[in-house]
DNA sequence: GTAAATTTAAACACTTTTCCTTAACCCCCT
DNA sequence: AGGGGGTTAAGGAAAAGTGTTTAAATTTAC
């Protein structure tokens, strides 16, 4: 049985850091390079965000298809089709339509340039209109 | 960028077996072993309870320490000492005597054998009352 | 009790992470 | 310009993770 996705080093670095400490002062009592610290750090909260991002994924399962935003959709059009698809199928979508924008490009902000979207994007909705996205 | 924690291998096990197929379809699917299908998704399993973990370590950084539960000490004694050491800090723990018993066992089943503790553990409270272990 | 479904173990090839060092670069401040 | 805090790149060695097979064991269902 494995424990969480940080390592010793990086639980270690995480709470020193949260103590306020620098990189500086954090490699000093650590005894390495505070370039090093800063990678342990930085592998640190990606493995953070992997994990927030797994758990996402679970939500997912609960989700239903609802539809594809084609690679180069104006972003701004993507609400008006998210809830003609939603009303489709009898759901209501958790978010208004600016809440609804900034979601889409909070969630995978590598997909959209400006106002355009760059590759495919998948959504699902779940029961309590919440919206996912792979 | 990293994704999360989950491989597309394990996503598809995930996502069929969600939709109630048995290990021996899903190989057929995606033609492998029905072996491997129950490790793959074991390995999801596992990877999802490490996400929850490495969140859960998260709050342990708002937490303190309050104290260690040594080797050998009996489980009914715990909640004794953590009460007082919580007292001492001005802090009122969250959990009355079973609830906390029930949580110490349930967060870490591999440290309690029977009422006895198999290897040290240490406690942190945060403002809230909340207990975490490490 | 038999068959189907699931789990476990061992071993192997392969890829990815981690931690580390060195050296350079960026931004802000006085 | 120099110092403090932070970040990045390149490279290397050790550790951990993944998918796979094969074979045995265990649980669940009829």
């Amino acid at each position: 049985m494995k424990q969480g996705l940080l390592t010793d080093r990086q639980k270690e670095v995480l709470r020193y850091r949260k103590k306020g400490l620098t990189q500086q002062q954090i490699a000093e009592i650590i005894h390495t390079s505070k370039a090093n610290v800063c990678t342990i750090e930085k592998a640190a909260l990606e493995n953070i965000s992997r994990a927030r991002e797994t758990l996402e994924f679970l939500y997912t399962l609960d989700a239903v298809h609802l539809c594809t935003l084609q690679s180069g959709l104006d972003l701004l059009k993507a609400p008006e089709i998210i809830y003609a698809e939603a009303e489709k199928k009898g759901l209501k979508v958790k978010y208004d339509t600016i809440s609804l924008i900034n979601r889409l490009r909070d969630a995978n902000p590598e997909r959209f340039r400006g106002r355009q979207v760059r590759e495919d994007v998948e959504i699902y909705i779940n029961k309590d209109g919440d919206l996912y996205f792979g």
